[in-house]
Order: C-alpha cells, then structure tokens, then sequence
DNA sequence: ATGTTTTGGTAAAACGTATTACCATGTGCT
DNA sequence: AGCACATGGTAATACGTTTTACCAAAACAT
C-alpha cells in the first residue's frame, strides 16, 4: 500500500496524505478531508516505505554497531545500553561481527558506504577488517569509535581505563602484594596503553616489565599466555587481568595446577559479567559502566556535529567489587 | 557520488555505467569506454546508494533477528552463526532486542513494515512485544521462528528438544537417581513442552509434576523457583535445568545451603556454554548445535518460498557433555 | 463591483538506481 | 545500390516519499 493508493481511495492528493501522516502544521484541511485519510490510513495499517523515505531524506534511521565478537558477555552489555539508547531515539541496530566469518561484513560495509546507515559505533580490536570498515565510513557518516583510537580524527568514547587498572592494581598491594603479574589484552590499543599506566604507576618501582603478558581476548590465548607468565615469574601472587576471558584461562590453568585461588595466587580482573561470582573462584573485578558506554556512543553518532570529533570520556569511577578471589600473600 | 556524476565524467550514459557495474551481460559497449567507466568507478570509490537500489529492487540486503535478550550467551552463540550465514548469504543483520526498553523496538517495526528487510527471524519468548514484531512482519516478509511457535503459520525451525531433555533425564537415571527435578523453561513455549515430554518419557512413573518448577531466563528467577521446588522436594537428588542461565541461579542456591554439587545434588543443564566448564561446579550439560540453528533460519529466510511454511529440526544428536556436576546419589 | 485574503488543497520535482525498449551509424553481403 | 545485421550505446520510466511553490475558489473588505 502506497501514498498514491491511499490517496486515490480518499480522493485527494498523495501530499496531503502525506503532510497528514507527518503531522505538517502549514497543511490547511477541513476536518472532514483530514478524519476520511485518517480512517483510510488506519485501516489498510499503512507502513510508509523506508527506502523511499531514506531515499528522500538521506536519513535511514539505522546505526551500524560493530563489535568482534558477540558472544563475549562485555560486549554484550555494551551492546544491550546502545540498544536501550538507539530505541529511544528511534534507530535500529545493524549488528557487524568483526570476528564471524574470515570475510568483512561484506554487506554491511556497503550499508555504511552507501547512505544506508546514518552512523557507525565501532568497537576496534586491531584487525585490518576494522580499517575497512572505517575506511568506508570516514566522511560519509559520523563515527563513534569505543575504547581505542584508529587514528583517523573520529569521535571516541572511553572508560576510566587507567584508574580502572589503578584501582585493581592498589587493592591487591593493599593487600601486600608486591609481585603483581599484568595480563594484559593486545599492544598498542588505546584501552591497553591506558590501563597500562594505571598498573605502572602504582606499581611503582616494582613494575617490572617482564610481569606483563599480552594476549587476546579468546580463553585459551589467555590460558596460553598466563601459563608463560606464570613459568617466568613463579613469585608472583597476585594478578591483574584486563580482560575478564582471560581471566577465566588464568583461573583454568590455576586450578589444572593447583594453584589455590585466593591462597596461592590473587586475581582481580577488569569488567564485572553477571556470571563472575559463579566461577570456580568467585571472581574479584573493577566494574565500569559498559551500557553507560554504549549508550553515550548512540547519544554521540545522533547528536549530529560529525565534523567536530569529541573525545568523551565516561565519568564513573570504577567500582571495586570485592569477591572471594583475592586474600593477603601467604606469609 | 552519484550514477549520473560518473557517467558525466566518463561521457557516456548512466544506463552504460550502471550496466558496466552490474556486470549486465547483454551490454555491448568498447573495450576502451568500459575500462574508462571502470577506471572512473575505482577512482572516486563509488558506492551505489542503497536506498535507491532498495526502492528499485525491493530487495534490501538485511535481514531482521530479534532476540530477547543479547547478553544471554545462548542467543549469543545462535547469532554467530547467523552472523556468518549472513555474511555467506551477503546479508547484514539488524538486531532486535525483545528485552530493551520496555519499549517494542519501534524502529525496527517500521523497517519490517516497510520493506527495509528481507525477512524476520524470531527467537519469540511469550513477550507480547513478539506478537507486535510478528503482526508487522506477516504476509510482507519470510518470517522465521526460532524454537517457539507462535502459530501464525511461519516458519519453524527446531532442535531435538525432546531428545535433548531425555538425554538429560537419562543421564541422571542412569546414575542412580530416581527423584530428579526439573528446572524449567516457560510454560506454552513449543521448545518448554518438547523438553517437558522427554523427561516425562524417561521418568516413566516417576514422572511427578510437583518435581516441575517453571521460571523465567534470569539467574534470579532461576534461584527463586528453585528455593520452592527444593523446599517442596528435600529427597531430589537430581535437577534437570532447561536454561543454564536457571542452572547457574539454582548453583548459587546450593552453594548458599551447603548443598554439595555433585555430591547432594547432580545437575545437568540443557545448552552448553564456554564458561560451564569453569562455574563453581564445572557444569554437565547437553549440547546442541545452536550456531547450526542460527545458520539454518538465514538459509530458510533466504530460501525464498514465503508461501510454503516449513518446519525444520536440525538433525544433529544432543551430545551429552559429562563435566563434574554429576555422581551417583549418596548410598 | 473590484481588490485582498483565507481556505483547501494540488502539481511537480527530486532523491539515485535498474531496466526495457529503442536507435543511430557503420559494415558486410549480394 | 539496397538490405540486413552487428556495434555501441541512449532515453525514458518506475520505485514511493517529501516538500516547495503555486493556485482556484470562496469569503471578506471597501
């Protein structure tokens, strides 16, 4: 059902039905003309056509989300905030998975290069998909990049990153730890540079660089990583985590070699997951605001502006959320 | 940049470029224009305007997947493998959450609507919001179910619930038990009464209805329903959990009433996760290929056929996952 | 009776693409 | 010379909406 067959039916014009639907106050109509297209418009339950309207407008009501994997319970909540947000300025999501096939959202990177979306919220991790992406959309449509800095002048969202790590990090040397393993997620991101200076800053003249190990975001490159951590430094007792997947492959390999967890080794990780206090040992975490973050990126792509880039940063402070996976050194 | 801004460039027609880029087989044109047209296109970058093609195609490249609730790793996993069938399928996927907001996903109503996808896949939980999503949906667009049917003549696609729950069921028989409660999903849902009919079967007289509890898909929901039902059934000895959302809430319970688990209390959850392994008690649970499903449902909405409902059940036998969560009942 | 304003609309263009039908011109054949 | 046919394209239209500019008729004022 179009604007013309509705039109033909109440014996007026497609602009009039049209400036009817669209509430236009310059439109002046009897009563009886406006109560007739009304009733006809109710009753064939017309949906105004969205190509047509994007079309015209340059406006697609759609925001493209793009995170590298799904099913990581973090992104998720990112996620579940830019969704609470988007429904409230009345977008819809196109969800990209950087990770999901070896090949690049092939059709989503022409959503985003061709007027199909009015934004993009990139979640980036370092792989040459994430360029791609952003290559397609850089000029066209605003940008809102979470965490880490591409580099190439978009908005950008942050946490708290480095008083994140701090706030880990200090707990466990209130403690008394002093060996603190750091596993830390890829080099050169934004995000890991952040909460690497928190770390170092209260370690102080104990942060040995060898105490940090990089890794990516799947459970067993954490538990790969973690174990050449451990072998190297097997005085430490206490760890920071910036990635609560690989805090879970620490967990593994700690309880396949019986380290005790709290009494042998201490582990606090950053972001809370709703499942945390359910593992093996009960999970310690810096909590940040994530559908805070996700949210703030919605608020961003729709708030116009896409020439001046804004760099926000979320203002919480990270939560320290005690459980049972930390206790003071032995002896 | 538009057809006509190239064609004008090139010298020629919009009608050559747009044939030139569509690769149209009867266009007889120079080697030399098309490689002029083709150097021109790689030049500017060109990306076809989607809205435009959309109103001219009817055809939009996106399909609609709402679930009700993202950060469920369960729908996580059945997402991925959307995800990649639709990357396969050159598709993009718009996310709709049932659960965000207490609002129905407005946007993405009218993109149902009015043509700006190609087909609706739902994962519908009871929620009357799905019944919204599906009235906009029908007649206009393939629409897929997910599990559940909601009786508007869809598709379906199922697993072998029945099967999965009696594998369960007989899991836990095997061992020894004979009072072996059940955790359930929502009542009505297809997949809840498939379940409910496997572990029937397996229970055989045992099958006493007082040893079904139902509840929601929230680890809160999940603990509460399983205080009554233990409070109600001190002699279980075994729990059959539909959700490891539900499995993880009734853990908490049992860890908070020094429950042992596998020792007072064997537990098996339907759906494995990647982090069942690491919960305080490791959990034992029966897969089922859920990225399989998601796969299957872009298939069958791509499949075209709108007209022709099919059910489909993914084939593969629920494969029984024996973690430490499991014993034979004491004495 | 003529000029002005209000009422109640309408006509037309534009957004960018894909496709169908058509058409000059040149070339080869007889 | 006259005809057919291949070559290398082009013109026009439709998809459905929004918006600007305009306009006839009626009401009102003088």
């Amino acid at each position: 059902m179009t604007l013309a067959e509705i039109a033909k039916r109440a014996g007026v014009s497609s602009a009039v039905v049209s400036r009817i639907i669209n509430g236009d106050k310059t439109l002046r109509v009897s009563a009886e003309t406006r109560a007739r297209v009304e009733a006809i418009v109710r009753d064939v339950n017309y949906a105004p056509n969205v190509a047509a309207q994007t079309l015209r407008s340059s406006k697609s009501g759609t925001i493209a989300f793009v995170v590298h994997d799904v099913a990581n319970p973090v992104y998720g909540e990112i996620l579940r905030g830019a969704q609470e947000e988007a429904e409230r300025q009345h977008k819809a999501l196109i969800l990209g998975d950087a990770a999901a096939g070896n090949a690049s959202n092939s059709r989503l990177a022409q959503l985003i290069g061709g007027g199909g979306v009015d934004g993009l919220i990139l979640q980036a991790a370092g792989l040459q998909s994430d360029n791609l992406i952003l290559r397609a959309a850089h000029e066209k449509v605003p940008v809102v990049q979470l965490q880490a800095d591409l580099g190439m002048g978009d908005h950008l969202i942050q946490l708290p990153d480095a008083k994140a790590a701090a706030v880990a990090t200090r707990h466990l040397r209130d403690l008394g730890h002093r060996r603190i393993g750091c596993l830390a997620t890829a080099k050169g991101l934004t995000f890991t540079e952040d909460r690497l200076r928190g770390w170092r800053a209260v370690m102080g003249a104990d942060a040995d660089p060898d105490l940090i190990a990089h890794c990516g975001p799947r459970a067993v490159e954490g538990e790969a990583a973690f174990k050449a951590l451990l072998d190297r430094q097997p005085g430490m007792t206490g760890l920071v985590c910036f990635n609560v997947i690989s805090a879970i492959g620490a967990l593994r390999v700690a309880r396949a070699r019986d380290i005790a967890v709290p009494g042998d080794l201490s582990i606090v990780s950053i972001h809370d997951v709703k499942f945390a206090q359910d593992l093996w040992a009960p999970l310690c975490v810096v909590r940040m605001p994530l559908a805070e973050m996700g949210q703030a990126a919605i608020r961003t792509v729709c708030g116009g502006d896409a020439k001046t880039p804004t760099r926000t940063t979320i203002a919480a402070d990270p939560e320290l959320v005690i459980r049972n996976s930390t206790a003071p050194p032995r002896s």
